[in-house]
RNA sequence: CGGGGCGUAGCUCAGCUUGGUAGAGCGCCCGCUUUGGGAGCGGGAGGCCGCAGGUUCAAAUCCUGUCGCCCCGACCA
């Protein structure tokens, strides 16, 4: 563990100059309203004039008390409405729910607003991570959502991230941005605070609100434009130790999903344009997710933008028929293609397929500089390109498919008919071409593969074009679609595809950013050595979307205990005044006990419309206090089975305490 | 940015085709009744019909423009 916790701070624990002159200014009038971190010392020192404040100046030494998560919540005064009808812009179950149940409110697209009993949820899954990271020796720090512009510049992130920030400026026309991220902040403060390996390794955290300007927001908290995020991030300055810290945040990773009941699929990440090395993801498989993933019995497991497809061996060029051109009239597609050839030019061990043509796709990359350029990728035809592949691949670049201008600009290039071989010779790859296109291909297509492509002329298509004999690639592009069936690339079996959505993501960043800003220290030899980062990231909105997303009935939320907004939801039934006051006393006593308890105390409702509330809120268990009250039993009622039972009154904490 | 849909009360929606005093259900307030599955009766509050122009004696309704929202796609450390 770092050394360097108290570094820097004066002795005694001393408080800076402004704010403890104000104190010894104000000692007299305004002592009990010192600063907390004054409240808990006796005494503390003033470097300002070299005077110790008494005790009696800064206040009692105890901790204050965290009345709102303690005192009793009552239906009556809970700030809260439940709505009885779907919001209509709400799509999926778990915005639909957290609307209806008085969790949150849309306040603009992405941006919701948090009532209590969202509150609570969120601090209960942000518990569960503080107390996971202080496990994993993170220390919890908190930084500005609105931040400058020059750390982003330095990175290239300012311009890198286009329109997907929130960019303002302040009176004087300087550029503030309202923070995506914070890589360029934990890293500067490092940089200002640490020099020494001495100071490594280092890990700190924080929870904060981030804003990404989502072209599209959707699904309520699924895809917000605000929302709260863990992010870690530890530093290094040897690859060993990035992958102890690495790892260490991994396995707190799975704890805490474990202990929030969500269901996880690690898997591998594209590392991307971040530069970094070793990456993966957590999904938690859901229709709803927005990530596609595959995965083999054998274990692996990767996003399909990190699928990497194996190539085959290589096959041998000699006694390779030749290339034969044949007319191929009224063939815009691969099918028409394939039926032709079949039609006209069967082969007799089996027929042509789909798989045994070339498919040559023409995108343009726009790159960062706003400048474009064309390039061809050529694809097995039983394939389609996928974008987000593609845009991995060519990441940072935008990768769009190109358009009839683009065409114009290349006359050599037929459309429909645009392979990388011509009677006349080369017709796509950056040297020898009559295009100079870069052109790459998929993996599979390796040399020695035979393939029937277009010819460069209108309505001819080639057969038996080889690689590495007739055209040759660039390079490779590993961008065509993913599918069930195919292999993975560790010899582990078919990959199956999967939906999920991303909760978690830990990522070796390596030593871009701290090249980039600078981060450096003095190794045991007195040398200057560029610090290794890793990055770490759970979304806690998402994730409470995510639990409530499958966490849920027709009826409403069921929370799992170690999220649920309240331990207990007691609904007391009846119009007798004897059920209220021994309501009363039950939940008096459960928080004696130390149970959180929603209390539904509402004199006039009837008990249709609080069970339908319990239900749509959706606390897991139930204390339904009503017709046996009087002979001394309530029931308990599980929301997630709907079981209810007698317990008498005396042995509810009991049975309470058994049920954790 | 492309495609589709929608803007009327806190929520869900009707009214618009065919211009004429702005509606329903739920929710909210008051009173009485009711109290183990979203109660009944009576009384009430609440809306610049997204906004701006235009047509007209008269516009929620017709015309033009504009803004916003939702969904699909594109996009998404």
């Amino acid at each position: 563990m770092p050394s360097g916790a108290s570094r820097g701070s004066p002795p005694d624990g001393g408080l800076n100059r402004r704010s403890c002159a104000a104190i010894v200014s104000e000692a007299g009038l305004r002592a009990t309203q010192a600063p907390l971190a004054v409240a808990r010392r006796p005494s503390a020192y003033c470097h300002a004039n070299r005077t110790r404040i008494p005790a009696s100046a800064v206040g009692p030494a105890r901790r204050p008390t965290l009345r709102w998560m303690i005192v009793t919540t009552r239906m009556s005064q809970l700030f809260v409405r439940t709505l009885r009808d779907d919001p209509a812009d709400a799509e999926v179950a778990s915005h639909r729910l957290l609307v209806r149940a008085g969790y949150i409110r849309r306040q603009a697209p992405g941006i919701f607003a948090w009532l209590p009993l969202g509150l609570r949820v969120r601090r209960r899954i942000e518990a569960i991570i503080h107390d996971e990271m202080a496990a994993a020796g993170a220390q919890q720090v908190h930084f500005p959502a609105l931040l400058p512009r020059e750390p982003y510049e330095a990175t290239g992130r300012w311009t890198e991230y286009g329109d997907g920030i929130f960019r303002l400026k302040d009176r004087k026309g300087a550029d503030y941005l309202l923070a995506p991220t914070h890589e360029e902040v934990f890293t500067m403060l490092v940089k200002d605070l640490y020099s020494s390996y001495k100071d490594l390794p280092l890990s700190i955290y924080q929870i904060q609100d981030k804003y990404r300007d989502e072209a599209r927001p959707r699904a309520g908290l699924l895809r917000g434009r605000e929302f709260s995020m863990k992010d870690a991030y530890s530093f290094d300055y040897t690859d060993d130790g990035l992958d102890a810290s690495y790892q260490a945040q991994r396995d707190a990773y799975e704890r805490i999903f474990t202990r929030l009941g969500l269901e996880y699929v690690i898997v591998q990440a594209d590392a991307g344009a971040m530069g970094g090395s070793r990456s993966e993801e957590f999904l938690h498989p859901t229709a709803v997710g927005e990530d596609t993933f595959v995965r083999s019995a054998g274990g692996y497991a990767a996003n399909v933008e990190a699928y990497r497809t194996t190539a085959p061996a290589a096959l041998p060029i000699d006694g390779q028929p030749e290339a034969v051109v044949f007319d191929s009239p009224d063939t815009p597609t691969i099918a028409t293609l394939v039926a032709l050839a079949n039609d006209r030019h069967p082969r007799e061990d089996r027929p042509w397929e789909a798989a045994d043509t070339l498919k040559n796709v023409v995108l343009r990359l726009t790159h960062l500089d706003g400048s474009s350029e064309l390039v061809i990728v050529g694809v097995p035809g039983d394939r389609e390109v996928d974008m987000k592949r593609a845009e991995v691949a060519f990441a940072p670049a935008e990768v769009t498919a190109a358009i009839d201008e683009d065409f114009a600009k290349h006359p050599g290039l037929v459309k429909g008919y645009i392979g990388p071989w011509s009677a006349a010779g080369p017709v796509l790859g950056e040297e020898g071409s009559t295009t100079g296109i870069r052109y790459l291909v998929d993996p599979r297509v390796v040399d020695g593969t035979a393939w029937v492509t277009g010819a460069n002329e209108h309505e001819k298509h080639v057969f038996h074009l080889v690689a590495g004999r007739d055209f040759a690639a660039d390079g490779i592009a590993d961008i065509a679609e993913v599918r069930a069936g195919d292999p993975a690339p560790d010899g582990s079996g078919p990959v199956e595809l999967a939906r999920g959505m991303e909760i978690g993501h830990v990522f070796q960043l390596g030593r871009k950013y701290a090249e980039s800003l600078d981060l450096k220290v003095l190794d045991e030899n007195g040398k200057l050595v560029t610090v290794t980062m890793g990055s770490y990231g759970i979304g806690v909105t998402r994730i409470l979307a995510a639990i409530a997303e499958g966490n849920h009935d027709e009826r409403g939320l069921i929370w799992p205990r170690a999220v649920a907004p309240f331990d207990v939801h007691v609904v007391a039934t009846g119009k007798d005044a004897a059920v209220y006051e021994i309501a009363d006393a039950l939940v008096s006593e459960l928080h004696e006990a130390g149970f959180d308890a929603l209390y539904d105390d509402r004199p006039k409702v009837s008990p249709g419309v609080k069970f339908g509330d319990a239900e749509l809120i959706g606390v897991p268990l139930i204390i339904i206090v009503g017709r046996g009250a009087a002979e001394g039993t309530v029931e308990f009622w599980d929301r997630r089975s709907g079981e209810r039972r007698d317990v008498a009154l005396g042995e509810v904490p009991a049975a309470l305490a058994q049920a954790d």
